[in-house]
DNA sequence: TGCACATTTGACATAGAGTGCCAAAAGTAG
DNA sequence: CTACTTTTGGCACTCTATGTCAAATGTGCA
């Protein structure tokens, strides 16, 4: 099956990447049909003909109507893991979270085919329908472990470490909640950078736990 | 409808005590159904019928099938809010928090009829099927938001301050990290409160986040 | 005790979610 | 063009979840 496309070590084949492509676009389409008619409105069936695919495609793709979503929402925070094990070694764990979450955040989303409009939209029907929470809490959940092998390798510990687990955990939330506070506020809010970094400077120091 | 019984003023009237007995008792059917013949083999019909009702009427009780273990989750968590509340003012708060917690994991275990091995079982199916691990995190995510209050009055703040909410989230992960940590771990680990207790004690500081 | 009332429960019908199975279609190598 | 593999679509089926309505149950009051 290996095609004579050349293809770097950890590249993903051809039909992997037609695989994701297919996988954004249904994300897409999902998050235009939730967000005009609403989520309990729209069907399967709905998604996957705006799709152009048959209902059971669709679900060779998806495992459920609510994980369409989920690569919205995975967009930016895979790129950020990445960044922290590709950032400057010399830099403090905090600042290194900083500063891949930085460069993250317009290169990512964009590829992934969704503004800061929509990804807000998006957050704000979260709140309101538990498959979608349970999804938006899911990714976060995710990104914990994936994290860890990041930290660990910055801070010459064990993955599994419980400070090295701990760590990965109170970024993640700082991140979540800036991200639910910048989709909660008005529109007049800044980019979400800036709440992210507030977020991580505050649970750097313990914030209000601090002895 | 007042009944004549004497009921305290946040007392919860009969009806609603019967209605929270019952939910109990089909959280215990579905918890042993699950454990013993797996979450996808066992209907909702099982449940129900285990449940001595019929499948309408289990639908008035939970909204879905999964949501059926999400008291046996909260028990603990939720009395532990409540214990922070009304723990002693001087305490610091991360003390307070550890001393709501130990007082709060006998007690209200006990009293929602899981034992920790029962919640143990539990926690390992959560791994592996999507859907309950969505209650889980839903738990927790539910939790921050009560431990807000609490935590802005115990430090003179606003709950939607950005630190108590931080605060809430972080000391939040850090218990559901201990948790999962148990739960994995080998059956020779003590009960849940020394996890509990060093996690907190680690993001107090900032832990490996710390500058 | 018996009657009028509200609430709870159960049975039925139905739409939608999700899966196994097999055949048609499309892509690939030779 | 042919043989082969992978992807897609159609079909049947189970289970989840909800609306509707009637029967059962409980409650207040005479």
């Amino acid at each position: 099956m290996t095609t004579s496309t050349r293809r770097g070590p950890g590249r993903p084949s051809l039909t992997e990447r037609r695989r994701e492509d297919t996988r954004t676009e249904v994300s897409g389409a999902a998050a235009r049909l939730f967000t005009e008619r609403g989520y309990d409105a729209t069907t399967v069936e709905d998604i996957a003909a705006a799709s152009g695919m048959a209902l059971r495609t669709f679900y060779r793709y998806f495992r459920a109507k609510e994980e369409t979503i989920a690569p919205l929402f995975a967009a930016g925070i895979r790129d950020w893991v990445q960044r922290l094990a590709e950032a400057d070694p010399d830099l403090g764990l905090v600042d290194a979270l900083l500063a891949a979450y930085r460069g993250s955040v317009r290169h990512s989303r964009a590829s992934a085919g969704i503004d800061d409009g929509q990804l807000r939209a998006l957050l704000r029907m979260v709140e309101s329908h538990g498959a979608l929470r349970a999804v938006w809490l899911n990714v976060y959940r995710d990104t914990e472990d994936q994290l860890r092998p990041a930290i660990a390798a910055r801070c010459g510990r064990d993955p599994d470490d419980l400070d090295v687990q701990l760590a990965a955990g109170t970024a993640n939330t700082a991140v979540r909640i800036a991200m639910e506070r910048w989709a909660a506020g008005e529109a007049s809010a800044r980019s979400a950078d800036d709440a992210v970094a507030r977020a991580l400077k505050s649970v750097a120091t313990g914030g209000l736990l601090a002895p």
